[in-house]
DNA sequence: TTGATTGCAAACGGTTTGCATGGGA
DNA sequence: TCCCATGCAAACCGTTTGCAATCAA
């Protein structure tokens, strides 16, 4: 997701572009990190200090449903991923912390129908285990 | 997990069994669907109508800390899962249900290290689709 | 000008905690 | 008897909502 983009959706969906959804989005476009609304709210409150919690949610959920990015429960943590391509999660399960992974290092899923019928249109793959930093300092 | 494994741990560690504590184990038990907290909390009232919230939050945690059930977080919303072999879930994005996925039906990733330093230990797989109900009423 | 967006604060829903009572071992 | 476990209610935390004031278009 890129600044382009809200201005974008902003001229398709008449919406306005306020200093609050800028700095939302250029902070969302800048990590890689994947950020919870709290700390979402403190990263742009320490850029422009007067956006609201309200205000935080309210952006957040535009964005998402206009597909620019996406939402993310890993570990019962609310969090916003700007990655938009496919792609895996590792949670390290000492410090928290929350990578990408490249689709293609995990051996892909064949989307179809299972043996009870279901028919799978999407999966998300959680991998958990230690990040190379927790690694070092065991 | 079945009421003897309660028995066991209650004569390993030194705790009670209460007759909350055994209609829990015994709900538990009893099914396969991936129930929440206020879940087993109504179904367990339903037969001995004066358990709290709070035990059933207590217990729930004293059997997870002891390995009986798993501690599942699918879409935002905490459940409790008796199965503990390994499996996968598949999540309805219609009616919400949830299912247990038999291990050998999604092909197996190599728990390892990834090219990115991480070790992983364990990872998990979300299908998401239609489960045969909601596809038979679409 | 005007309606979308904001900040604030209250409401909300699920989970946790503190504490006095009660009941297994 | 002795604590462990319980019920209750309050506290807590992240998220949502209502509303009057504000500001981008």
């Amino acid at each position: 997701m890129s600044p382009q983009q809200l201005d974008a959706l902003a001229r398709a969906r008449h919406l306005k572009i306020t200093p609050q959804r800028r700095a939302i989005v250029e902070y969302l476009a800048s990590t890689e990190h994947h950020p919870t609304p709290e700390e979402i709210l403190s990263a742009v409150n320490r850029r422009f200090p007067l956006t609201s919690r309200a205000t935080v949610y309210n952006t957040l959920s535009l964005l998402k449903e206009s597909g620019l990015i996406r939402e993310v429960f890993l570990a019962g943590v609310l969090r916003f991923d700007s990655n938009l391509g496919p792609h895996h999660h590792f949670v390290c399960r000492r410090c928290g912390r929350v990578e990408d992974i490249r689709w293609e290092a995990v051996k892909p899923f064949p989307v179809g129908e299972l043996p009870g019928k279901q028919v799978v249109d999407s999966f998300e793959i959680t991998l958990r285990g230690l990040c190379a930093a927790c690694r070092r300092r065991t």
